[in-house]
DNA sequence: TTTTGTATTTAAGCTTACTTAACTTTGTCT
DNA sequence: AGACAAAGTTAAGTAAGCTTAAATACAAAA
């Protein structure tokens, strides 16, 4: 398969679980940095291949197949971020996008040699969960965006979305790491942005737009 | 840079390394499995790029920045080939056709990580030499093709090429591994053909052309 | 119900890496 | 030297994955 038409499944799946809304051609256009004819024409030609539902003007619809194979992907990729991490020793702001690379050109058979050194984990690095072979994806039951947190109440971080370096760049700087544990002091409604006590007793403020990257259990 | 490219240009470096002579338009399409016509195209295209030294119906010549290209993506997919050897446990047959891909897709930040893990090696699972950053590449002082061992001379195997399936399968089934010992009996002048004994007194008669693809230093 | 603005599709065109087929150069053989 | 076969080049065309710009559908407001 081409990496354009991974990319494609791939985005798709992930927009919407990250928006948890249906997936526009716009949206995904520019995610993937491609004009929108060309998402278009490429839905069209998927729709064809039975990847996706594509019906004109409607939200783009992964079919059974496409997301089992969008799935495959992220698979190789979480599995890949963890290996780079785990064994290799590279940073956390590193490793997406070597894995971005990677995952385009690793047989399944070399996939499954990673999984067994990794000895078959659930999540990868920054905390996201990796499609089993079948499709299956480890529940995240309890996690929810630290905006869901109460005053006073304290959380463990479960996930920080690295999106970018520049937030990878304010997760290290600020030293926020997976399994820390955190005290949410106060929540502004004025701007949303939330007062956090380190287990260090170190006190920072955050934006909304960057909590909205993290996620976490309650303790 | 392109998969096209590199491949381009690592194939020729390849190439006139195996035949020790020039590598013309035609060998190279032959190896890359595409029309002349295409060579001459992107023999061109590299020319204006200084990446080779083009003129029309003359052999292919690296220039010194296109043989540390190629140095560079054989460094990559030797590299490669140790750590999925080594590291993961794949089996010598499946290693080739995995490194060939991900030989493009690795960044020089990637490799030097498993530069380190694997100990800055010298030789890949093959016996092939490891091109350093620089484009230094390990002697191989000594090392020669099985062919020019006399009868009952002892050698060692130094290196074998795995050309295709076919051929790791008979260095399987024959059970021929680098660092082995042998001893050449005999050398059959009427087609090349030579017995060997193994270091369990074990004999076999390989032919002449599987012997062009083993190479050993003398004992 | 008609208008209007936004989202989407269609159309035409570009680039890369190929193809086949026709043509040209080279080097060898007589 | 001349002819010829082999090797290489050029030309024209294809498919994939994009682009921009024009045309069209949809949905929400008047």
């Amino acid at each position: 398969m081409s990496v354009s038409i991974d990319n494609f499944l791939k985005n798709i799946y992930l927009l919407s679980q990250e928006t948890g809304s249906s997936v526009t051609s716009s949206i995904l256009a520019e995610r993937l940095g491609i004009s929108v004819a060309a998402v278009t024409d490429m839905a069209r030609k998927l729709g064809r291949q039975g990847l996706l539902d594509y019906r004109p003007y409607r939200a783009l619809m992964l079919s059974d197949k496409g997301r089992k194979m969008a799935l495959k992907v992220i698979r190789k990729h979480r599995l890949w971020e963890l290996f780079l991490y785990r064994v290799l020793g590279m940073d956390l702001m590193s490793v997406h996008e070597e894995a971005e690379k990677l995952e385009h050109h690793t047989s399944d058979k070399l996939m499954e040699h990673i999984n067994r050194f990794l000895e078959h984990p659930d999540f990868d690095p920054h905390g996201d969960p990796i499609p089993g072979i079948g499709g299956n994806v480890p529940s995240e039951k309890g996690v929810v965006p630290l905006s869901e947190i109460e005053e006073q109440e304290k959380c463990k971080i479960k996930k920080l979305r690295y999106r970018d370096s520049e937030v990878s760049k304010m997760f290290e700087t600020f030293g926020l790491r997976k399994d820390m544990v955190l005290k949410v002091l106060k929540v502004y409604s004025f701007d949303g942005s939330i007062e956090l006590e380190f287990p260090d007793s170190k006190k920072v403020m955050i934006s909304e737009k960057l909590a909205d990257n993290i996620f976490c259990v309650k303790q």
